[in-house]
DNA sequence: TATGAATGAGAATTCATTCAT
DNA sequence: GATGAATGAATTCTCATTCAT
């Protein structure tokens, strides 16, 4: 059934996935219950287990639907524009991302804090492979004196994690700022700007 | 007994702790057996049960011994000191602790991705309050043109997110950069301090 | 639907029962799965459920084939031949099943150890009267000093155990012997011919 | 837990083994459920599972206790001993089991039906060396002009079958003689050391 | 006839927690 | 304090059977 022949299939898998990925998301693998996947999908238990055999089957399913819109903001990092509105917008996109899909990056979390064993694979090959050609992007940036010298890998690092911070820490920065509607993320993605393109130190 | 009376007790309450630590932050809260706290601390099940009641009631312990140190960094942040001295500071301490006790920061991740159930009074509270003073100390220093004119709350997000980073997506960094002994640590204090204090435009 | 109307009906129903037939015998009743069957008889599962209506309904129609065939070579016995002929005969003919049809003396074992909730009327019935009748021809030959007096029944029972042997523990006479191609029907046809006849003693 | 440390412990997980027997016995192993032989050991299930971790152990339990006293009468084999003596002892031996242990034969002939999964490895080796050994046995015998010259492996065969029959179609063999007490066993013990030993052929 | 989809009733485990000593 | 023994409430997964087309 990797390969959904029928409508109703395409249909159903991608109804468990989108349950799966909030129920994942929000208890973690263990905590999350194929009886609560299949009640928010909307089916039995039995019919769900129908479309993936097992409840891991359902969570690489999650994973790999993830995987290309996760990327994506990082692999239109354009070498041909100006790195500076480059990188603005890549915050902005990943800005986006943590306001609009917060379970994606949650799940992406735990499975990290897990130590990736489901995805490990993909770390260590697409991924690598995907930010050593956007490191090179970087350094020749650097090299043609259009930002600043910096290691390339740890600034990808830096963007990943103050974005990805409104989705995976989203409670805490509510607690902290006293819930705000949705403003956190505007005032979040213009902080950003700020930080990684001008610093902190007085000019 | 919560003042535990006894040597032997605040001992047996310790080791519990410390073997939960590093379970809870593995695997999760539902992920965690209480056989496998157990036998990681090197007492029996039911012989753990006798010190705390509940599973629940180990995971609370952790979480409160957890929060002095966890919160430390950012109580020394010194409203004295020079500011650009102070923040720098500040991400070292932070990037020492993701190195030497990664533990703890994945514990806290996987408690701020549930939603924060156990922590939620702490976060609004003491973490809060802990966060508007210091971040009065940041405008202050803002104001004085000792540091630019930043938003001080998502500064210290930012902060959080980039040094905590380095231990709740280990696996990522590593897989990433390649295993790389412990120099990860080092480059990434080092890109840090720049990227906070001159941002990437070139001067 | 007990009588099948068309060619397809009955095409299909031989399909199911010689697929259920190995699967059964192979893996027991409750071992089996409806599913095993449908998969070996090469259609789907409803499709198999539309000709019996339930999986208990297919195995009873197992054992309504089989048991003609089964009883074949007893009904054979022919009072009018020479009584150790007949008895050799017997004996080739059942070492002949056990080897060319193992999988219908597994079945009927299986029934038989689970103690026969499907056969019990047969047993009772139809076998007990061919047994009574060969056991008067039996004892018959041992008044006409034809063959030894000896108990007819357990005679029988000798029979059907000795050569039924070759196919039921089919994977215990193999390891013991090592496997040795088909020898081992031929082999046993011979040493049972000469145990039935002569015996052990010394003549 | 292999090796019992309690009194309690070896008790119970000789109550599971004999519990297990039974059901196993009757119902083949995919037949059987850990609620039955739970409900019959009168325990909770998962106290049993405290004892064996799970159902494929237990039944591995049930078969290694079997194993011993299952091969006894063959080990008893005697070479020192008179030849036609000893043969009928071993019928005399291997009847009485089937009498009084029904249900170890009829696991066993469950294990042997279904191929032997979890035996394979016994019967290839401990039991082919033994069969082995006892064959040179009655070969000693055979040409010393003791007995006939016969094959001593399917020898060994048609004593198995002929009396484990006893045990394993009980059904049948009640059926056909109609239910006679403990009778069959006393006239099938007699009737197999007339056929072992002089055959049907009249002298 | 035939099959994709659906489900209720199990069945094997797991696990937090309790009991008894 | 400590531990072997016990259990109720899940939880994952299976399977015979039914439904709808």
């Amino acid at each position: 059934m990797n390969a959904p022949r029928t409508r109703i299939q395409a249909e159903n898998r991608a109804r468990i996935a989108a349950a799966a990925l909030d129920v994942f998301s929000a208890e973690g693998f263990r905590g999350a219950t194929v009886d609560a996947i299949a009640e928010r999908a909307g089916m039995s238990k039995p019919n769900l287990l129908y479309y993936f055999p097992t409840k891991d089957a359902i969570y690489r399913e999650v994973l790999e639907r993830l995987l290309d819109d996760w990327l994506a903001p990082l692999r239109a990092l354009d070498e041909a524009g100006d790195p500076v509105q480059e990188i603005a917008a890549y915050l902005d996109r990943k800005i986006e991302m943590a306001r609009d899909f917060p379970a994606e990056s949650r799940l992406f979390a735990n499975e990290m804090l897990r130590g990736a064993p489901n995805m490990i694979d993909v770390l260590e090959g697409d991924l690598r492979a995907l930010v050593r050609e956007k490191a090179k992007v970087i350094r020749a940036w650097s090299a043609a004196g259009k930002i600043a010298k910096v290691d390339p890998y740890h600034l990808i690092f830096a963007i990943w994690a103050t974005t990805q911070h409104y989705a995976d820490y989203d409670v805490q920065v509510r607690a902290v700022l006293g819930d705000d509607g949705e403003g956190r993320f505007h005032d979040g993605a213009a902080f950003l700007r700020r930080l990684f393109l001008d610093g902190l130190r007085p000019r």
